[in-house]
DNA sequence: ATGGCCTTGGTACAAGGA
């Protein structure tokens, strides 16, 4: 079995890539984040003649995300219960015996700035739920872009990136924080190849000389972390013309 | 060339991303 998350800033560019990775990939489940489409243009017939069922969520211009499988999923939920968020940001769903989260954190735009005081007190309101979350679902896999690079090894410059947004001492804490639950991140299960990144700016020919960071995660409970094959960034859709700027993260599972 | 982006809404360019 296996679960992808990608980013693919807007969905509407991106759908003939995601249908051509899908059937290069035709992984189990994939969340989607950045769909950047209102809930009536979300191309649900598409994907359900690629063999997806889809879930999604949506707003104007921002955000949105997704959660595509091949078996059906149930027990949908938007958003946070209890945290009342413009933004649309989460949807999870029961998938067989597994619970699947996909959610894209807030950036955080600049520490110290309201937009930041908001990144941080949704990764404590998303803590809390998903702690209720494990104890009605151990089998649970939390997966996204998360606008958080863990540790130092997880950025190109980690010198020029000190204290900067997605790389504070604050998001690393609230990341442990997630950790803390019982989560383990599935990327750092395996030996990986130096300098692996999910994200490269647009700008400055990053990707060619691929200066990223990884931003985008793959977290699974005590539960399921028995079962974790293995973990990968497909690079491959990063490479393509108009490219997202965000890399697919894919988890195998046992079974 | 020593700097270089992309998307949306809406139709010029600002806002947001990371």
């Amino acid at each position: 079995m296996q679960l992808a998350t990608w980013n693919v800033n807007s969905l509407a560019v991106r759908l003939p890539q995601l249908l051509a990775w899908l059937d290069a990939n035709p992984v189990d489940a994939i969340a989607l984040q950045e769909t950047k489409l209102v809930d009536e243009r979300f191309p649900h017939a598409d994907l359900e003649a690629a063999g997806y069922a889809a879930q999604w969520f949506g707003q104007k211009t921002y955000n949105g995300v997704a959660l595509l499988t091949r078996q059906p999923a149930s027990e949908v939920v938007r958003n946070i219960p209890g945290f009342d968020d413009g933004q649309a940001r989460v949807i999870a769903a029961r998938v067989g015996e597994l619970r699947i989260v996909g959610a894209y954190f807030p950036n955080g735009q600049e520490p110290g700035s309201d937009k930041f005081a908001y990144k941080l007190r949704w990764i404590d309101a998303l803590r809390e739920w998903l702690r209720a979350e494990l104890a009605a679902h151990p089998a649970l896999v939390l997966m996204g872009d998360f606008n958080i690079a863990p540790e130092d090894g997880d950025v190109y410059d980690p010198v020029a990136w000190a204290g900067q947004i997605l790389c504070t001492d604050e998001e690393r804490a609230h990341f442990r924080g997630l950790l803390g639950l019982g989560l383990h991140d599935a990327f750092r299960l395996f030996e990986q190849p130096p300098k692996s990144w999910s994200w490269w700016d647009y700008r400055n020919l990053a990707f060619r000389r691929n200066q990223g960071l990884r931003i985008d995660h793959i977290l699974v409970s005590d539960a399921v972390k028995p079962l974790v094959r293995a973990c990968a960034i497909d690079k491959a859709p990063r490479r393509n013309e108009r490219p997202s700027d965000h890399a697919p993260v894919v988890v195998t599972l046992e079974r």
